[in-house]
DNA sequence: GATGAATGAGTGTTCATTCAT
DNA sequence: GATGAATGAACACTCATTCAT
């Protein structure tokens, strides 16, 4: 069907060209959080952005592009903090160890700090999606972070480990165990951060 | 003239009524893994069932209603086998540890057993959110029985842990690490498996 | 992206059975008279059948599956008077000729008796699509009739013609040609039928 | 060191800069002809043209109007070569208006001299629209040239009509019924074209 | 219980057109 | 003249859900 318009054209024009993209991605993460990908159109997030709705397409090939590029932003900023963390020069494999993991913790904790900067709030079942595909992409940015600290243990004599690499993976992934362990809300304090990286430790061949 | 029997015969049964929901699980369950579950509507699973559109709404209340409901099916049967390999009187923890693992290792593994039966061919976008959905309950069932593991290793003096269901949940969860490492489609034999066990066993206190 | 429903389903239900394909087409067909197929909507089409948005795919897989079924009806209602004549008895060839003639010249002359029931006012830009489509429409379920007479003339010795078929596509034609000579709007009186039915009678042979 | 030119040799001539609309137009000839009007976008054009999307408005007051543009521009070439065949002195009207018939069902039919030139490959419902308004272009542009045979060849005693304009219309629309006889494609030979010219030259009065 | 026609809000996406640079 | 980022109205189509039968 041929598209026939009704209206004659656009009447507002040009911002400043501070980054429009940067704009779209800032709005949507914000909604994203707030209300789960699924619950956010498109048309909410070009308003938040104060840009009209096809301007959206302009730096978007579609929706699903943008949430890889909001869970991208987000992970970027929690793996570039970490991995800084793990680049100092004279501090121990096992104390960067305890360090990722509490910074990871951190994360999924009520309450953390940056109040939507992050995975804060996301348990419930609207921010599943949105939970789970950014752990996954913190997870898969971390691997190779947090292979380097497991190298540097075992040049250290502090770990053992065949393949750093999948050390690291298992390693990250059990921290994704504080989820099903469900320590919802209330009882923060109960959290098993100490059990959690005993596990870890040991499991890296730390004789503790 | 010979007796013409008006039946469908003694291999043809007739569907019971009461299985409606389970012929609606099924049908989904079949939709769901081959498609994902976005691209399976409503109407799709009634049809496979063979049953109205509106039948469906008489078993469910909600279409997400039916996915936990396929979720829960399949975690079940996963979870039955494991949890009868966990039930043996004389086997020891560290023994049925590693059944567990295998058995987890296993499922997402391409090329398993029960064609369709299980996460078998999940990799790929549009079937990510079923694995990640099914990942979850069958960890979160399986817990308990990873529990049940974890004290019997300590009664044994095989384990340590001072929270054996924190434990179970790390231990649980590292398994997931396997995916980070994107062990996709042909080299499945470099799967890292005695390293992931390697790393539960010494993560649960294991001297190895 | 999944689809989220954020209202709570429909509110009032059925009327009676009476075909709401029937009112679809109808209304599509006023519709599409008036603005042309382009500038209506299917939103229009819905609103004017008093059906809901939806109904609409109940009945047609797309928009373009409606206007075939638009122009189909208004050719058959055309072509079914049409062929009715030819079918006479006693009539002779030439003489039903003429009626055709007589009858599809009516139907592109403006102020023909059925105000909405036509192609009376097909003229101008938006409606040149409708008009195209709707005279190859009914051009095609023609021919056979007009070969049949065509056949019938040959028999009787008025017309000769080798392919009878061919010749009866030539002489629906070239009743196009008045559209040809944009004899739009005042001068209707000016409508040249009586070359018109002379050229064709010739074309088919009749030594006239 | 040889000389190498900086140039792109005597073959490459630059772009006239007054040539921006005949580029324009003859991209969107070929666009327009490839998949469709509908189908093509400004920006496809102006991509294809290597100018900027807004430069199109320049040139052009819409995308219509682009559209009329393209459609003379065939119609213009078509037209341009029967027009001469007309204006030959000493040929008689009966012998042009067969040149005339056959230059016009050559365009039509497949395999045609100049492959992209012309209305070869409308057939499909793709190209109808561009099909529909080219022949429609084409029959109107020619009328007067048509005419003209007609006039003559009442001068010459061969035809016989009243009103040349008209007969010229009628003539011209005649051969459209080709493509109601539905010659798609193999049996091109079968193309009842003896049929179509006699049924023109009859029409128009010749006693064959 | 079962049916399936009807509902209608909602969505992602396109694209002709404009105008500040 | 030329640019191309921005506009925003419009659209076709989907599908979870309801309820009269």
């Amino acid at each position: 069907m041929a598209k026939v318009p009704r209206t004659d054209g656009p009447t507002a024009r040009r911002r400043q060209p501070e980054s429009r993209r940067a704009d779209l991605v800032a709005a949507a993460r914000i909604l994203f959080f707030e209300r789960g990908v699924d619950r956010t159109s498109v048309e909410d997030i070009t308003r938040a952005a104060g840009v009209a709705h096809g301007t959206f397409y302009l730096y978007f090939d579609t929706k699903d592009d943008a949430v890889n590029a909001v869970m991208a932003d987000v992970a970027e900023g929690v793996v570039a903090r970490i991995a800084a963390a793990a680049a100092e020069q004279d501090t121990p494999a096992v104390e960067k160890l305890s360090t990722v993991c509490d910074a990871l913790v951190g994360l999924s904790a009520p309450g953390s700090s940056a109040a939507r900067d992050l995975v804060a709030h996301y348990h419930g079942p609207e921010h599943r999606d949105v939970h789970d595909r950014l752990a996954h992409e913190v997870n898969r940015q971390l691997v190779p972070v947090m292979a380097g600290i497991v190298a540097q243990g075992v040049a250290e004599g502090a770990f053992e480990a065949a393949d750093s690499t999948a050390a690291a993976a298992f390693a990250l992934s059990a921290i994704e165990g504080l989820d099903l362990l469900g320590h919802r809300g209330s009882e923060a304090a109960a959290v098993p951060t100490a059990e959690l990286t005993r596990f870890i430790l040991r499991g890296l061949g730390s004789s503790l």
